[in-house]
DNA sequence: CCTCTTCTTGTACGTTCGTACAAGTACGAT
DNA sequence: ATCGTACTTGTACGAACGTACAAGAAGAGG
Protein backbone atom coordinates (compact mmCIF):
# COMPACT_ATOMS: atom_id res chain seq x y z
CA UNK A 1 0.00 0.00 0.00
CA UNK A 2 1.62 2.80 -1.18
CA UNK A 3 0.62 6.38 0.29
CA UNK A 4 -1.17 8.78 -0.39
CA UNK A 5 -1.64 12.87 -1.57
CA UNK A 6 0.74 14.43 0.40
CA UNK A 7 3.32 11.59 1.74
CA UNK A 8 7.35 12.06 0.99
CA UNK A 9 9.98 9.96 0.41
CA UNK A 10 11.85 8.47 3.04
CA UNK A 11 15.47 10.23 4.01
CA UNK A 12 13.93 13.80 3.12
CA UNK A 13 11.06 15.07 5.55
CA UNK A 14 7.69 16.41 4.38
CA UNK A 15 7.66 20.05 3.14
CA UNK A 16 5.50 22.37 4.86
CA UNK A 17 7.00 25.46 5.74
CA UNK A 18 3.89 26.72 7.70
CA UNK A 19 4.80 23.82 10.17
CA UNK A 20 8.38 24.37 10.17
CA UNK A 21 7.53 28.03 11.12
CA UNK A 22 5.30 27.30 13.71
CA UNK A 23 7.73 24.10 15.32
CA UNK A 24 10.84 26.71 15.43
CA UNK A 25 8.50 29.17 17.49
CA UNK A 26 7.36 26.37 19.90
CA UNK A 27 10.38 25.24 20.33
CA UNK A 28 11.86 28.70 20.73
CA UNK A 29 9.38 29.41 23.63
CA UNK A 30 10.37 26.24 25.11
CA UNK A 31 13.78 26.98 25.50
CA UNK A 32 13.40 30.81 26.22
CA UNK A 33 11.42 29.17 29.28
CA UNK A 34 13.69 26.82 30.56
CA UNK A 35 17.67 29.29 29.84
CA UNK A 36 16.06 32.54 29.23
CA UNK A 37 16.43 34.85 26.53
CA UNK A 38 19.73 35.59 27.14
CA UNK A 39 21.20 32.13 26.37
CA UNK A 40 18.56 30.90 23.82
CA UNK A 41 20.49 29.81 20.69
CA UNK A 42 19.81 28.49 17.07
CA UNK A 43 21.08 25.43 18.46
CA UNK A 44 19.38 24.99 21.12
CA UNK A 45 16.43 25.82 19.47
CA UNK A 46 16.86 23.50 16.32
CA UNK A 47 17.63 20.26 18.60
CA UNK A 48 14.60 21.07 20.53
CA UNK A 49 12.53 21.27 17.28
CA UNK A 50 14.11 18.45 15.90
CA UNK A 51 15.19 20.25 12.57
CA UNK A 52 18.66 20.77 11.29
CA UNK A 53 20.60 24.58 12.53
CA UNK A 54 20.10 25.91 8.84
CA UNK A 55 16.03 25.75 9.14
CA UNK A 56 16.46 28.40 12.18
CA UNK A 57 17.86 30.82 9.86
CA UNK A 58 16.03 30.04 6.66
CA UNK A 59 12.70 30.93 8.34
CA UNK A 60 14.25 33.99 11.09
CA UNK A 61 16.52 36.46 9.25
CA UNK A 62 18.16 36.42 12.70
CA UNK A 63 18.15 35.11 16.00
CA UNK A 64 16.31 38.14 17.70
CA UNK A 65 13.74 38.33 14.95
CA UNK A 66 13.14 34.27 16.16
CA UNK A 67 12.91 34.93 19.72
CA UNK A 68 9.99 37.61 18.95
CA UNK A 69 7.93 35.52 16.40
CA UNK A 70 8.13 32.98 19.52
CA UNK A 71 7.55 36.01 21.90
CA UNK A 72 4.26 36.49 19.87
CA UNK A 73 3.10 33.05 19.67
CA UNK A 74 2.75 33.16 23.25
CA UNK A 75 1.22 36.37 23.07
CA UNK A 76 -1.18 35.43 21.17
CA UNK A 77 -1.43 31.37 22.82
CA UNK A 78 -1.70 33.63 26.42
CA UNK A 79 -4.87 36.21 24.38
CA UNK A 80 -6.72 33.15 23.24
CA UNK A 81 -6.90 31.63 26.87
CA UNK A 82 -7.82 34.75 28.70
CA UNK A 83 -10.46 34.34 26.15
CA UNK A 84 -11.74 31.12 27.85
CA UNK A 85 -11.03 32.86 30.95
CA UNK A 86 -13.50 35.76 30.38
CA UNK A 87 -15.99 32.64 29.50
CA UNK A 88 -15.30 31.72 33.12
CA UNK A 89 -15.46 34.65 34.69
CA UNK A 90 -18.62 35.63 33.16
CA UNK A 91 -20.55 32.53 34.38
CA UNK A 92 -19.05 32.75 37.73
CA UNK A 93 -21.22 33.31 40.72
CA UNK A 94 -17.93 35.02 42.83
CA UNK A 95 -15.64 36.58 40.39
CA UNK A 96 -12.57 36.98 43.38
CA UNK A 97 -13.18 32.98 43.85
CA UNK A 98 -13.36 32.22 39.97
CA UNK A 99 -10.24 34.39 39.41
CA UNK A 100 -8.04 33.20 41.68
CA UNK A 101 -9.29 29.60 40.70
CA UNK A 102 -8.02 30.35 36.92
CA UNK A 103 -4.65 31.62 38.00
CA UNK A 104 -4.25 28.96 40.35
CA UNK A 105 -4.52 26.83 37.57
CA UNK A 106 -2.36 29.12 35.43
CA UNK A 107 0.49 28.47 37.85
CA UNK A 108 0.78 24.92 37.85
CA UNK A 109 2.64 25.26 34.75
CA UNK A 110 5.54 27.19 36.05
CA UNK A 111 7.98 26.97 33.68
CA UNK A 112 5.18 28.61 31.01
CA UNK A 113 4.30 30.95 33.69
CA UNK A 114 7.51 32.61 33.23
CA UNK A 115 7.39 33.37 29.78
CA UNK A 116 5.68 36.36 31.02
CA UNK A 117 7.75 37.72 33.35
CA UNK A 118 10.71 37.12 30.84
CA UNK A 119 8.72 39.07 28.04
CA UNK A 120 8.39 41.96 30.59
CA UNK A 121 12.33 42.00 31.58
CA UNK A 122 13.47 42.26 27.80
CA UNK A 123 10.76 44.72 26.98
CA UNK A 124 12.04 46.63 29.77
CA UNK A 125 15.44 47.01 28.40
CA UNK A 126 14.25 47.05 24.42
CA UNK A 127 11.77 49.69 23.85
CA UNK A 128 11.25 47.12 20.49
CA UNK A 129 9.55 44.44 22.90
CA UNK A 130 7.31 46.64 24.67
CA UNK A 131 4.23 46.94 22.48
CA UNK A 132 4.07 43.08 22.36
CA UNK A 133 4.63 43.33 26.59
CA UNK A 134 2.10 45.99 27.17
CA UNK A 135 -0.69 44.05 25.08
CA UNK A 136 0.04 40.87 27.18
CA UNK A 137 -0.61 43.06 30.32
CA UNK A 138 -3.43 44.88 28.54
CA UNK A 139 -4.80 41.62 28.57
CA UNK A 140 -6.12 40.58 31.94
CA UNK A 141 -6.43 44.45 32.25
CA UNK A 142 -9.30 44.15 29.90
CA UNK A 143 -10.56 40.82 31.32
CA UNK A 144 -11.34 42.48 34.41
CA UNK A 145 -12.41 46.10 33.58
CA UNK A 146 -15.80 44.91 32.29
CA UNK A 147 -16.14 43.85 35.94
CA UNK A 148 -14.76 46.13 38.18
CA UNK A 149 -13.74 48.91 36.65
CA UNK A 150 -10.91 50.55 35.04
CA UNK A 151 -8.72 51.61 38.29
CA UNK A 152 -9.33 48.54 40.26
CA UNK A 153 -8.73 46.80 37.21
CA UNK A 154 -4.89 48.09 37.31
CA UNK A 155 -4.96 47.27 40.95
CA UNK A 156 -6.05 43.59 40.78
CA UNK A 157 -3.92 42.98 37.58
CA UNK A 158 -0.58 44.20 39.70
CA UNK A 159 -1.58 42.39 42.27
CA UNK A 160 -2.00 39.03 40.70
CA UNK A 161 1.58 39.72 38.64
CA UNK A 162 2.97 40.71 41.90
CA UNK A 163 1.89 37.53 43.68
CA UNK A 164 2.70 35.10 40.83
CA UNK A 165 6.12 36.53 40.36
CA UNK A 166 6.08 35.71 44.17
CA UNK A 167 5.20 32.15 43.92
CA UNK A 168 7.60 31.77 41.35
CA UNK A 169 10.52 32.87 43.58
CA UNK A 170 9.14 30.56 46.31
CA UNK A 171 8.23 27.84 43.99
CA UNK A 172 5.89 27.63 47.19
CA UNK A 173 1.79 26.92 46.30
CA UNK A 174 -0.74 29.90 45.71
CA UNK A 175 -2.61 30.87 49.22
CA UNK A 176 -5.83 31.14 47.62
CA UNK A 177 -8.06 32.61 50.49
CA UNK A 178 -5.84 35.36 51.31
CA UNK A 179 -5.40 36.51 47.38
CA UNK A 180 -8.96 35.91 47.06
CA UNK A 181 -9.80 38.22 49.85
CA UNK A 182 -7.16 40.81 48.62
CA UNK A 183 -9.03 40.57 45.40
CA UNK A 184 -12.51 41.11 46.92
CA UNK A 185 -10.96 44.47 48.89
CA UNK A 186 -9.55 46.14 45.72
CA UNK A 187 -12.94 45.54 43.49
CA UNK A 188 -15.48 47.14 46.15
CA UNK B 1 57.04 65.90 45.16
CA UNK B 2 56.68 62.12 45.43
CA UNK B 3 53.83 60.78 47.18
CA UNK B 4 52.57 59.30 50.45
CA UNK B 5 52.13 55.87 52.24
CA UNK B 6 50.13 53.83 49.92
CA UNK B 7 50.96 55.19 46.59
CA UNK B 8 52.09 52.56 43.34
CA UNK B 9 54.51 53.05 40.56
CA UNK B 10 52.89 54.48 37.47
CA UNK B 11 52.04 51.31 35.04
CA UNK B 12 51.10 48.93 37.47
CA UNK B 13 48.11 49.98 40.02
CA UNK B 14 47.87 49.86 43.47
CA UNK B 15 47.24 47.00 45.73
CA UNK B 16 43.67 46.03 46.51
CA UNK B 17 42.39 43.19 46.67
CA UNK B 18 39.26 44.11 48.45
CA UNK B 19 38.47 46.99 46.26
CA UNK B 20 38.76 45.10 43.36
CA UNK B 21 36.21 42.51 44.02
CA UNK B 22 34.00 45.31 44.76
CA UNK B 23 34.63 47.14 41.54
CA UNK B 24 33.77 43.66 39.60
CA UNK B 25 31.43 43.33 41.85
CA UNK B 26 29.75 46.61 41.02
CA UNK B 27 30.70 46.60 37.33
CA UNK B 28 28.48 43.22 37.33
CA UNK B 29 25.42 44.56 38.67
CA UNK B 30 25.36 47.65 35.76
CA UNK B 31 26.42 44.94 32.96
CA UNK B 32 23.39 42.41 33.97
CA UNK B 33 21.33 45.26 34.60
CA UNK B 34 22.04 46.53 30.96
CA UNK B 35 21.81 43.07 29.17
CA UNK B 36 20.19 40.71 31.64
CA UNK B 37 22.25 37.68 33.58
CA UNK B 38 22.60 35.16 30.13
CA UNK B 39 23.86 37.77 28.51
CA UNK B 40 26.63 39.09 30.85
CA UNK B 41 30.48 38.02 29.99
CA UNK B 42 34.05 38.57 32.14
CA UNK B 43 34.89 40.85 29.31
CA UNK B 44 32.05 43.37 29.39
CA UNK B 45 32.24 43.08 33.24
CA UNK B 46 36.04 43.50 33.14
CA UNK B 47 35.77 46.45 30.74
CA UNK B 48 33.16 48.22 32.82
CA UNK B 49 35.06 48.19 35.88
CA UNK B 50 38.46 49.42 33.84
CA UNK B 51 40.07 45.65 34.62
CA UNK B 52 42.09 43.39 32.77
CA UNK B 53 40.13 40.02 31.84
CA UNK B 54 42.24 38.31 34.68
CA UNK B 55 41.14 39.99 37.28
CA UNK B 56 37.63 38.44 37.15
CA UNK B 57 38.64 35.19 37.16
CA UNK B 58 41.56 36.04 39.97
CA UNK B 59 38.75 37.28 42.29
CA UNK B 60 35.98 34.40 41.56
CA UNK B 61 36.29 31.10 40.15
CA UNK B 62 33.54 30.97 37.80
CA UNK B 63 30.83 33.38 35.87
CA UNK B 64 28.31 32.46 37.89
CA UNK B 65 30.33 32.94 41.11
CA UNK B 66 30.73 36.57 39.90
CA UNK B 67 27.07 36.82 38.92
CA UNK B 68 26.40 35.50 42.42
CA UNK B 69 28.44 37.83 44.68
CA UNK B 70 26.73 40.91 42.34
CA UNK B 71 23.18 39.57 43.07
CA UNK B 72 24.11 39.08 46.93
CA UNK B 73 25.93 42.80 47.03
CA UNK B 74 22.74 43.90 44.91
CA UNK B 75 20.63 42.70 47.77
CA UNK B 76 22.46 44.50 50.63
CA UNK B 77 22.10 47.46 48.98
CA UNK B 78 18.79 47.13 48.87
CA UNK B 79 18.44 45.89 52.41
CA UNK B 80 20.52 48.92 53.62
CA UNK B 81 17.99 51.23 51.75
CA UNK B 82 15.26 49.55 52.90
CA UNK B 83 16.06 50.95 56.47
CA UNK B 84 15.93 54.19 55.42
CA UNK B 85 12.27 53.35 54.24
CA UNK B 86 11.85 52.02 57.68
CA UNK B 87 13.08 55.18 59.15
CA UNK B 88 10.80 57.30 56.77
CA UNK B 89 7.88 55.05 57.20
CA UNK B 90 7.95 55.54 61.18
CA UNK B 91 7.77 59.27 61.26
CA UNK B 92 4.99 59.44 58.39
CA UNK B 93 1.62 60.71 58.98
CA UNK B 94 0.25 58.54 56.44
CA UNK B 95 1.56 55.12 55.74
CA UNK B 96 0.34 54.83 51.87
CA UNK B 97 1.12 58.05 50.70
CA UNK B 98 4.73 57.87 52.31
CA UNK B 99 5.23 54.06 50.88
CA UNK B 100 4.47 55.57 47.64
CA UNK B 101 6.44 58.45 47.14
CA UNK B 102 9.36 56.03 48.51
CA UNK B 103 8.22 53.62 45.68
CA UNK B 104 7.87 56.94 42.86
CA UNK B 105 11.80 57.47 44.39
CA UNK B 106 13.19 54.24 43.79
CA UNK B 107 11.60 54.26 40.30
CA UNK B 108 13.15 56.52 39.12
CA UNK B 109 16.36 54.88 38.19
CA UNK B 110 15.17 52.27 36.18
CA UNK B 111 18.20 50.56 35.24
CA UNK B 112 18.50 49.91 38.73
CA UNK B 113 14.76 48.85 39.18
CA UNK B 114 15.51 46.05 36.50
CA UNK B 115 17.93 44.58 39.18
CA UNK B 116 15.06 42.73 40.90
CA UNK B 117 13.34 41.58 38.80
CA UNK B 118 16.60 39.88 36.49
CA UNK B 119 16.88 38.39 40.10
CA UNK B 120 13.63 36.79 40.79
CA UNK B 121 13.59 35.51 37.40
CA UNK B 122 16.77 33.95 37.65
CA UNK B 123 15.58 32.41 40.49
CA UNK B 124 12.72 31.05 39.76
CA UNK B 125 14.74 28.77 37.17
CA UNK B 126 17.64 28.00 39.18
CA UNK B 127 16.54 27.22 43.05
CA UNK B 128 20.68 28.04 44.21
CA UNK B 129 19.35 31.86 43.89
CA UNK B 130 15.92 31.67 45.12
CA UNK B 131 16.86 32.05 49.43
CA UNK B 132 18.88 35.43 47.79
CA UNK B 133 15.66 36.20 46.08
CA UNK B 134 13.11 35.43 48.76
CA UNK B 135 14.86 37.45 50.97
CA UNK B 136 14.98 40.23 49.06
CA UNK B 137 11.17 40.27 48.90
CA UNK B 138 11.21 39.59 52.20
CA UNK B 139 12.45 42.99 52.93
CA UNK B 140 9.75 45.01 51.91
CA UNK B 141 7.49 42.46 53.63
CA UNK B 142 9.18 42.99 56.63
CA UNK B 143 8.94 46.76 56.63
CA UNK B 144 4.81 46.63 55.88
CA UNK B 145 4.14 43.70 57.98
CA UNK B 146 4.54 46.11 61.75
CA UNK B 147 2.40 48.85 60.01
CA UNK B 148 -0.42 46.59 58.65
CA UNK B 149 -0.52 42.76 59.91
CA UNK B 150 1.44 39.80 57.98
CA UNK B 151 -1.18 39.00 55.52
CA UNK B 152 -1.55 42.84 54.23
CA UNK B 153 2.22 42.82 53.99
CA UNK B 154 1.82 39.83 51.83
CA UNK B 155 -1.06 41.58 49.64
CA UNK B 156 0.84 44.79 49.44
CA UNK B 157 4.02 43.78 48.01
CA UNK B 158 2.94 41.78 46.16
CA UNK B 159 0.85 44.49 44.34
CA UNK B 160 4.22 47.16 44.55
CA UNK B 161 6.01 44.70 43.26
CA UNK B 162 3.55 44.21 40.42
CA UNK B 163 2.79 47.53 39.40
CA UNK B 164 6.90 48.20 39.50
CA UNK B 165 7.11 45.59 36.67
CA UNK B 166 4.21 47.42 34.59
CA UNK B 167 6.07 50.81 35.08
CA UNK B 168 9.45 49.10 33.69
CA UNK B 169 6.98 47.51 30.76
CA UNK B 170 5.45 50.52 29.78
CA UNK B 171 8.15 53.22 30.80
CA UNK B 172 5.44 55.15 32.20
CA UNK B 173 5.33 57.46 35.46
CA UNK B 174 3.83 56.12 38.18
CA UNK B 175 0.23 56.90 39.22
CA UNK B 176 0.54 58.07 42.66
CA UNK B 177 -2.84 58.78 43.78
CA UNK B 178 -4.28 55.12 42.30
CA UNK B 179 -1.53 53.04 43.78
CA UNK B 180 -2.16 55.02 47.17
CA UNK B 181 -5.57 54.56 47.44
CA UNK B 182 -4.89 50.48 46.46
CA UNK B 183 -2.66 50.71 49.56
CA UNK B 184 -5.32 52.30 51.86
CA UNK B 185 -7.77 49.61 50.73
CA UNK B 186 -5.80 46.57 51.50
CA UNK B 187 -4.29 48.14 54.41
CA UNK B 188 -7.64 48.66 55.94
C1' DC C 1 69.26 43.03 52.18
C1' DC C 2 66.63 38.67 50.47
C1' DT C 3 62.52 35.61 50.13
C1' DC C 4 58.01 34.03 49.94
C1' DT C 5 53.35 34.90 49.25
C1' DT C 6 49.87 37.47 47.06
C1' DC C 7 48.30 39.94 43.49
C1' DT C 8 48.56 41.50 38.46
C1' DT C 9 48.39 41.05 33.70
C1' DG C 10 48.57 39.42 28.82
C1' DT C 11 48.00 35.75 26.25
C1' DA C 12 46.34 31.36 24.71
C1' DC C 13 43.32 27.20 24.36
C1' DG C 14 39.31 24.81 23.04
C1' DT C 15 34.29 25.56 22.64
C1' DT C 16 30.22 27.60 21.12
C1' DC C 17 28.13 31.16 19.00
C1' DG C 18 25.44 33.79 14.83
C1' DT C 19 25.27 33.69 10.31
C1' DA C 20 26.41 32.56 5.39
C1' DC C 21 26.24 29.55 1.72
C1' DA C 22 26.73 25.83 -1.77
C1' DA C 23 24.74 21.77 -3.20
C1' DG C 24 20.89 19.19 -3.57
C1' DT C 25 15.78 17.85 -3.46
C1' DA C 26 10.84 18.46 -4.21
C1' DC C 27 7.08 20.21 -6.61
C1' DG C 28 3.99 23.46 -9.21
C1' DA C 29 3.85 25.54 -13.63
C1' DT C 30 4.33 25.04 -18.49
C1' DA D 1 8.96 15.84 -19.35
C1' DT D 2 11.39 20.07 -18.18
C1' DC D 3 12.23 23.89 -15.80
C1' DG D 4 12.38 27.18 -12.19
C1' DT D 5 11.31 28.38 -7.69
C1' DA D 6 11.05 27.18 -2.98
C1' DC D 7 12.68 24.55 0.46
C1' DT D 8 16.28 21.46 2.81
C1' DT D 9 20.56 20.34 4.71
C1' DG D 10 25.53 19.98 6.08
C1' DT D 11 29.27 22.46 6.51
C1' DA D 12 32.20 26.45 7.16
C1' DC D 13 33.96 30.84 9.00
C1' DG D 14 35.20 34.50 11.94
C1' DA D 15 34.01 36.32 16.42
C1' DA D 16 33.26 35.95 21.16
C1' DC D 17 33.04 33.11 24.90
C1' DG D 18 34.75 30.77 29.77
C1' DT D 19 38.65 29.53 31.72
C1' DA D 20 43.68 28.38 32.45
C1' DC D 21 48.12 29.82 33.12
C1' DA D 22 52.94 31.60 32.98
C1' DA D 23 55.63 35.43 33.94
C1' DG D 24 56.28 39.26 36.50
C1' DA D 25 55.64 43.00 40.24
C1' DA D 26 54.60 44.37 44.98
C1' DG D 27 54.86 44.26 49.71
C1' DA D 28 55.30 41.71 54.29
C1' DG D 29 58.41 39.07 57.27
C1' DG D 30 62.84 37.72 58.19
Amino acid sequence: MTNGVTTPRAGRRSRDPQARRDALAAATIEIVAEVGIGRTTHRAVAARAGLPLGATTYYFPTLDALIAAALQKAADDQEADLQVWADHLRDAPDLAEALVGLVDDYMSDRRRARIEFELCLAAARDTALRPLAQDWLQGLHALLAPHVGDEAADNISALLDGTMLHLLVTGAPLNASALTAAIRTLAA
